[in-house]
DNA sequence: TAGATTGTTAATCGATTAACAATC
DNA sequence: TAGATTGTTAATCGATTAACAATC
């Protein structure tokens, strides 16, 4: 069956419904319509129609959206329901943050084990996940059915960390090391750049001081 | 004087623009043009040249764009001459991540200070950094003249810490809270939301395995 | 000067918003 | 049934791409 191609703008609002929706369950909301969302949300109703209709028509003419059902609708949509085997190359302080990161287990992260190259780290438990060496990766990855690989890394490493990750069979890449670096398109690629964030904060204050 | 509103899609494309700068100067590259930028970046080179002139027309008719001219004016534009008096919020794993990341200090960010609720960790030092009680955080932010908090508290404090940031006269905040909220207007607010970001990889790899 | 590439206007494309028929 | 709100089509808006005159 073809399946319209859906953007990326509406792909990264589905986690804000996501959110929006458990606060509304917390609070026993029941029902709910795109009107209420938008109060929430701050995206207009019609927006949010939308982008719901993208994935089906979760809503009810007259009465609205059933909390419970839309939260469950979404959830699969992100593929909430699923737990990817997951490792983290790069035990330094990103990397071990990530590691303990609260609420992550409970969704699609199924933490395995930490890698590094740095020997004092290597043998070492953080949280109860060892710390192994990266030369023992590929292995690993093809020994344990590892799908997600998490970087944590020196920018300078990517490369060859990429490199060796596009020979697995591993299915996503969540990148933290301020750098871009392409693997072959059955490899998804999801990147939160520190960096470039920061940059966007100070670009904002320094606007301001101009007025 | 007028300033044309310069939408947020192009500001997220500066950082781009400042990074592959470097890797071109770092090569010793000392000309380039929007064609070879759009082969580095995978950006257009039309819109290159529309992004920049958004800015101010940095280029030569016929030898394109002079690498560390560019660079400056890109890195003048974000603000990143300027240094900002900076406190991170939470001393847990998250917050310590970021006080020791590299980079930060090069970049418009000079941390303080963390402040924290818990009394094991008030009074404990991070790479040099006090560790403060989360009580005395107006004040200090008063006395000390900080600019920007970095929100890296679990998520049940951050309208806590909002009302209080908001009474002071801080310019920007970094959230790393995967949760949203609403400071008046004049403090610019940038998010680093983790688990939104978590969601959209798996997606990407949820709808992979429906093929 | 001829060739190249910018700066900028015009055309296109895609995303958001508005409108309304369908229907609960 | 009357009122409300969705699902969906149409209109608008904004962002990207194309085109080309200006100019180095």
């Amino acid at each position: 069956m073809y399946q319209k191609k859906i953007s990326m703008n509406v792909i990264r609002r589905l986690p804000k419904y996501h959110s929006y929706l458990i606060e509304l369950m917390e609070r026993g909301v029941v029902k709910v319509s795109s009107r209420e969302l938008s109060e929430i949300t701050g995206f207009t109703a019609s927006q949010i129609r939308q982008d719901l209709n993208n994935f089906g028509g979760f809503g009810k003419q007259g009465s609205g959206y059933e909390v419970e059902l839309l939260f469950k609708e979404i959830s699969d949509i992100l593929g909430l329901n699923m737990s990817y085997k997951t490792i983290i190359i790069g035990a330094g302080n990103l990397g071990q943050a990530i590691a303990n990161y609260p609420g992550f287990k409970k969704y699609a992260l199924d933490i395995k084990a930490l890698f590094d190259v740095n020997p004092k780290l290597i043998g070492m438990k953080i949280h109860s996940l060892d710390v192994l060496d990266i030369d023992t990766i590929s292995d690993y990855i093809k020994d344990n059915n590892i799908e997600i690989a998490i970087i944590c890394t020196p920018k300078e490493a990517v490369k060859k960390v990429a490199r060796i990750l596009e020979k697995t069979n591993i299915k996503g890449i969540w990148n933290f090391a301020p750098v871009d670096f392409t693997v072959n398109a059955d490899i998804k690629v999801e990147s939160v750049n520190l960096t470039d964030s920061l940059f966007v904060l100070s670009y904002m204050i320094s606007q301001e001081e101009k007025n």
